[in-house]
DNA sequence: AGCACGCCGACT
DNA sequence: GTCGGCGTGCTC
């Protein structure tokens, strides 16, 4: 007789709703935790997951479960208490936050897919084959379900297209039977999985060096020990960290691990791929991020909650992969900004990798030619393990770097006489050239010289860019698009003119000094088009000279062995930022962009373009270093109590119309002060401020108006303790006139 | 977020 | 008189 499980269930639905609901539970099979199910809500159905069962819930009218959608759990314990986690931390609704972990192809309520297994039948094997005598192709397919039982990817790789037509008449026949079971994704796998692949990847085994094994040898060491606490491998650009990488997760691997690998962008997902699959031919490794459709998102998935695949090499949202035995995680260019999460749930990947890695109390390896601030805190504060890999392999040295105080030159398009000569030296001996600019389009103020007009968004009040090749100017921040003007809209000249230069006018002005040298632009413009980018980098990987000009795009990874001169333009603009992270990131960039030079067995050289030559930072970057000057950076944090020392969050809010806005926000920002007064020994020590409502640096975007106050504590636990009272607050307040609220927690950007 | 309810302006 | 605008409130 079937037992009904009378009780209540505790819930969370995709909605942004801080709390979770009960049901209660009376269909026949028991509740699972993780498990996702379908309710009723108002009078609609929607898709829900269990966090908790046996739950006593002082809830007068509960509705009941309609029914269970999975029979396994979608999550496990350790990922349900990470994504609660997270949600606290980051002040994000439970709901929104489970349901973001999950490969978007079960945020509804489609089932998991079943695999069917066909196998021949006991009538069969009693059978004599000349039944089947006049209809060989079926006499073979019935051969091969008597020796092995088989799955539709097994089957379609034997027979061919034919094989749903060949199974439906054996199964007339009552000659094989069919049963189902939960894909685990690795039938999936092996029809993706290219065997050739595994064939020309023939390993090479590479000889470390040195210091390389020297760092493998206590990174083993290190992820031996129970509660190993975090490693930052600090290598510089071009040392070889993915080969370190490899060495160290061999154990790990050995003992039947799966291991977790977060890199900041898609595009860095490929060739540490080919890594991977090099160093470990024998093992399942797939890639994770949005750049896959959703049928693969699924299975790749699928595969690593199964345990079949060994290694995920994922971009931030990875960090949320259900993994049936993690064993360690990678976080490479640990530095990089792209692991913080700027839209909806605004979470730090590396900082939730971290988390995760301490509560499954497995390793973790932070890599990095730059490394955050945070990490080198962290090596201080609380005793993560700190290596270096100092020399690049081989003879290989790092570039040599000067500054070129663009004050004493004459200037085209940014680029100095001095620097044009040397590309023109580079290019004659066979060489590449890189020039970096962090800014598209052709020049970033399109202006009358007339009369002072300048092109502007309405939706945003800043300066759109001028955009040669498109004909058009662009608000680089809403993405407003404009045809250019003939004549200037104020006073009818019609001699408008451009201020400053993007990539586009570098480009420009390159191919008329250069006329039979490649120009390669790389930036979001140039390589929209898909393929268009690996195209391009296929030219430069040919070796032939080339001039590159590129945004940030350029900067990640890339290995151009004949790549000699890198010319680095336009950072005066970032030495005199607001952003106290401006500093650091430009460091970080400096640092990155110079690497790419010297790669090959010729020394490198990079060229600094400033107007400030004598700005502490830019010195302090060439005589001493990226550890040093990050070091004294983090120094001066320790002064102004500013991240990592103190704890930063930042309530945005944006509306339709300004003061609606402002006035949302002095609300919030009086009650708070009201709060903290009432916690004498918070306000007293100076423990918590407030610093608003103000304004957004980019005060208008998309025509909304855009607000912030920004909460700075000594300690994480004061800045939580607020941001609970904040949240509170900013719930009970009304949103009239399309008011929108954001906290983010550890934000990494003012705009 | 959705979805319903409710209260005001301009339509057949 | 009613259609529909969106401000407000709730979801077990």
């Amino acid at each position: 007789m079937a037992k009904k499980h009378n009780q209540v269930v505790r819930v969370a639905i995709q909605r942004p709703l801080y709390k979770l609901l009960d049901y209660t539970w009376d269909l026949l099979t028991p509740p699972d935790i993780g498990c996702r199910i379908k309710v009723p809500l108002g009078n609609t159905q929607i898709t829900a997951i269990i966090v908790e069962t046996n739950v006593e819930s002082n809830v007068a009218q509960l509705k009941s479960v309609i029914s269970c959608i999975d029979s396994q759990p979608l999550f496990d314990e350790h990922m349900l208490s990470i994504l609660k986690w997270a949600s606290r931390y980051y002040f994000y609704p439970i709901g929104e936050v489970l349901f973001h972990a999950l490969p978007v192809a079960l945020r509804k309520e489609r089932q998991l897919p079943k695999l069917s297994l066909w196998s021949a039948s006991a009538y069969a094997h009693d059978l004599d084959d000349s039944e089947l005598k006049r209809s060989p192709k079926q006499y073979a397919l019935l051969q091969l379900l008597k020796a092995k039982e088989c799955d539709q990817h097994e089957l379609r790789k034997a027979i061919g297209n034919n094989w749903k037509n060949l199974l439906r008449q054996l199964e007339k026949k009552k000659l094989i039977s069919r049963r189902e079971v939960n894909d685990t994704g690795l039938s999936y796998w092996q029809e993706a999985h290219n065997q050739k692949d595994a064939e020309t990847l023939a390993k090479h085994p590479i000889q470390l060096t040195q210091e390389q094994q020297r760092c493998v040898t206590a990174i083993r060491d290190a992820f031996q020990k129970k509660n190993c606490k975090p490693v930052l491998l600090h290598g510089i650009t071009g040392s070889g960290k993915t080969e370190v990488y490899l060495r160290s997760i061999e154990p790990t691997i050995e003992a039947g691990k799966q291991v977790l690998v977060l890199v900041p962008e898609i595009g860095l997902t490929p060739q540490l791929l080919f890594r991977f699959k090099e160093h470990f031919p024998q093992l399942k490794i797939v890639s994770l991020h949005s750049g896959l459709n959703p049928k693969q998102r699924l299975q790749n998935w699928l595969g690593a909650k199964s345990g079949i695949i060994d290694i995920v090499i994922g971009t931030r949202s990875a960090v949320f992969t259900q993994m049936k035995k993690l064993g360690a995680i990678i976080i490479d260019e640990e530095h990089d900004p792209s692991f913080k999460q700027q839209e909806g749930f605004l979470y730090q990947g590396r900082d939730v990798a971290i988390k995760r890695a301490h509560q499954l109390a497995i390793p973790i390896l932070l890599g990095s030619a730059t490394p955050s601030l945070e990490s080198l805190y962290n090596i201080e504060q609380q005793g993560y393990l700190y290596l270096r890999l100092g020399n690049r392999p081989g003879k290989r040295l790092l570039p040599q770097m000067s500054i070129q105080d663009t004050r004493q030159l004459t200037l085209e398009a940014g680029i100095s006489s001095l620097l044009m000569k040397e590309i023109r030296q580079h290019i004659e001996n066979n060489q590449q050239v890189m020039l970096f600019l962090n800014r598209r389009g052709f020049a970033p103020v399109l202006m009358c010289p007339s009369c002072g007009w300048h092109a502007v968004c309405h939706q945003c009040d800043i300066g759109m860019t001028y955009h040669a090749t498109a004909r058009k100017i662009i608000c680089h921040h809403c993405g407003l698009e404009e045809k250019v003007k003939p004549v200037c809209p104020d006073c009818g000249s019609n001699r408008l003119t451009t201020q400053g230069q993007g990539t586009e006018r570098i480009e420009q002005v390159l191919m008329t000094h250069f006329p039979h040298t490649p120009v390669i632009r790389i930036d979001r413009d140039s390589t929209s088009r898909k393929g268009s980018l690996e195209k391009k980098l296929e030219i430069v990987q040919a070796g032939d000279p080339v001039i590159l000009i590129g945004t940030q795009m350029l900067t990640k990874g890339h290995d151009f062995p004949n790549l000699t001169l890198v010319g680095i333009l336009d950072i005066d603009q970032s030495l005199f930022s607001m952003d106290f992270r401006a500093q650091e990131r430009l460091a970080q960039q400096i640092i990155q962009v110079a690497g790419r030079a010297g790669r090959g067995d010729i020394k490198g050289r990079v060229v600094l373009q400033s107007s400030q030559p004598e700005h502490p930072l830019l010195l302090n970057i060439l005589s001493l270093g990226y550890y040093q000057t990050a070091l004294n950076i983090l120094n001066e944090r320790k002064l102004w109590s500013y991240p990592p020392y103190g704890a930063q969050a930042l309530i945005r809010v944006s509306c339709n119309r300004a003061e609606a806005g402002y006035n949302f926000l002095s609300k919030l920002q009086e009650a708070l002060r009201g709060f903290s007064m009432q916690r004498e020994e918070y306000q007293e020590q100076n423990q918590i401020t407030l610093l608003g409502p103000i304004p957004s640096p980019l005060a208008k975007k998309a025509n909304r108006y855009r607000f912030q106050l920004l909460l700075s504590a000594t300690q994480r636990g004061i800045l939580h303790y607020f941001l609970r009272e904040a949240l509170v607050l900013l719930l009970s307040y009304k949103k009239t006139g399309g008011i929108r609220w954001a906290i983010d927690v550890d934000p990494s950007d003012f705009l």
